[in-house]
RNA sequence: GGUCCUGUAGCCGAGUGGCUAGGCAAAGCUCUGCAAAAGCUUCUACACCGGUUCGAAUCCGGUCGGGACCUCCA
């Protein structure tokens, strides 16, 4: 079964073919770094890092580009005033370079510590000014944009003209007309819709570049156009980003490929939906975006405690991404929970000992086992679809928990099947998901704890149970939970 | 107003017309020196009203509710 993606151009599934066989291009728009990334921006890179993921273990060779927006960017839209960069800046009495660096090296922290591998190339926009000028360069010549005292425009009317501008949201141009406003008289723009390419800089700005309009800097939609051409071609295979760039930032994108190229520039738009607060998106604007930091220490009045980066992970997995995702402090509880059942049954799974079981003596068992498993690839072949491979994997673990209690006989599945279950966790589970333990632990405290262990089994042997409750109590109060296992063994874990 | 999405058991959530995902919470039982963990069992839901169909949570129409986008935002 091939891989299905849904494509927000054509609003269905289609099944995926790269450009190149065997190769995938995929550019992800990333961050603008004017100040921290939430937990929002959080879920659209968490997504675009499994699909990465997945798309390897499939055994693509995948270039992912994700850009870092760090000039440009203007407040309001307004194609005047000051871009976010400068405006901080002033603000803090820093140099806007200042402001991208702490909030870049910020941004990927967070992406580490969520556990999302790093991008094939992070491109930044200041990084790429000259290819932008020839970019608009090259609209220009084409046609499609106008020069105003010194700012190029896109003239979208004009480009609707030939072909329909609003064909990745479904959006008729009447209809686009009608949700703006009436151009005033200071605006410089022809038409409503217009988007500036290149923005004039006024003297006192404090990002600005020679162009051969003049001093200014770079309207925000052509760096993503300029830097994926550069890094992937001026086609390449998938086009990702949050559900919020879909209508305006792709929108645009898509006609300045067309217009400087005369080629879309993707071929598989892919849309991430929204993480929510109360039913209401988490926005920068609204300030109802959690920070990462206050999740991971707690420090928040909507948390009742921190929770591991991990389980955040976990948590947004059990969720389509095209679904929204309502954050709360009950489902985040839900999620640390679950995964930590999950990792444990990993972990025993980890510790079996393969025989040599030819035959099952439970055929059903094996069965169910070998169908549950071959459904991982099935269900992330649809679309990606981690919540039922999740469903998948919680139906496993009680088959895995009970070969361990000795409740189901070793030999009841085949060792082919128990080693496809184990291959296909470790894949999955580490590879896929990128997820690990979330309670962190060390080495030295390994052997401490063995050293507990030991002292409480002879406590036991002697019927001390003064002694052995004494040494599980008092490691419960800090909060190490020991267990006793079936044949006298103790495992350990924390809280 | 336009373009879409959505309404699933106490909570979170998956869901391809027929085979009742899954997690968390709750209850009972088993195991156990006691506990925890684990296992087993129970709670069997699809906003409402129509329609199509042998059969609908799933398709169609309508009603009501929620949300996103159309202004910067992943």
């Amino acid at each position: 079964m091939s891989l299905k993606i849904y494509n927000t151009l054509s609003r269905e599934k289609e099944e995926f073919k790269p450009i190149t066989p065997g190769h995938v291009g995929m550019y992800v728009c990333g961050p603008t770094v004017y100040s921290d990334v939430h937990l929002g921006n959080c879920r659209t890179f968490i997504s675009f890092d499994i699909i990465y993921r997945y798309l390897i273990y499939l055994g693509y060779k995948v270039r992912y580009v994700r850009n870092i927006t760090d000039a440009g960017h203007l407040e309001g839209d307004r194609d005047e005033g000051d871009d976010k960069f400068s405006k901080i800046a002033r603000l803090q009495q820093l140099e806007p370079m200042e402001i991208v660096q702490k909030y870049t090296l910020g941004f990927r922290h967070v992406m580490q510590l969520l556990n999302n591998l790093p991008p094939s190339i992070e491109p930044t926009a200041t990084g790429h000014i000259a290819e932008q000028i020839e970019m608009t360069k090259q609209i220009l010549k084409n046609g499609y944009g106008y020069e105003v005292n010194g700012t190029i425009y896109f003239d979208v009317e004009k480009y609707n003209k030939e072909q329909p501008y609003g064909i990745l949201t479904n959006r008729k141009m009447e209809d686009l007309l009608e949700g703006t406003r009436e151009l005033g008289g200071q605006d410089e723009k022809k038409g409503r819709l217009d988007f500036a390419l290149w923005i004039k800089a006024k003297p006192e700005h404090l990002m600005q570049w020679p162009s051969p309009w003049g001093m200014g800097f770079p309207g925000w939609h052509i760096e993503c156009s300029a830097m994926s051409e550069k890094y992937l071609g001026k086609k390449f295979d998938i086009h990702g980003g949050g559900m919020d760039l879909a209508a305006t930032h792709h929108t645009n994108e898509i006609a300045q490929s067309q217009a400087c190229y005369h080629t879309s520039p993707a071929n598989y738009w892919m849309h991430t939906n929204m993480l929510t607060v109360n039913g209401t998106r988490m926005s920068k604007s609204l300030g109802n975006g959690f920070l990462p930091e206050e999740l991971f220490t707690g420090n928040h009045p909507l948390l009742e405690k921190a929770y591991a980066p991990i389980v955040v992970r976990f948590f947004m997995l059990q969720t389509h991404y095209r679904s929204t995702l309502d954050f709360s402090n009950d489902a985040l509880q839900a999620s640390e929970k679950g995964l930590k059942r999950l990792w444990d049954a990993y972990e025993t799974l980890n510790k079996f000992s393969m025989g040599n079981v030819q035959l099952a003596s439970d055929p059903e068992l094996d069965v169910k086992v070998n169908k549950l498993v071959n459904e991982f690839d099935e269900f992330m072949n649809d679309d990606f679809n981690t919540a039922k491979v999740l469903g998948n994997m919680f139906e496993l673990v009680p088959v895995i928990n009970s070969i361990k209690d000795g409740l189901i006989k070793t030999d009841a599945v085949s060792s082919a099947t128990l080693t496809l279950l184990q291959a296909k966790f470790k894949a999955y589970l580490e590879d896929v998901f990128g997820l690990k333990n979330s309670s962190a632990n060390n080495e030295k405290l390994g052997d401490v704890m063995e050293l507990l262990i030991d002292i409480r089994k002879e406590a036991k042997t002697k019927k001390d149970f003064t002694t052995s409750d004494k040494i599980r109590n008092q490691l419960a109060s800090i909060g190490i939970n020991l267990k006793d296992e079936k044949g006298g063994e103790m495992s350990w874990d924390i809280d």
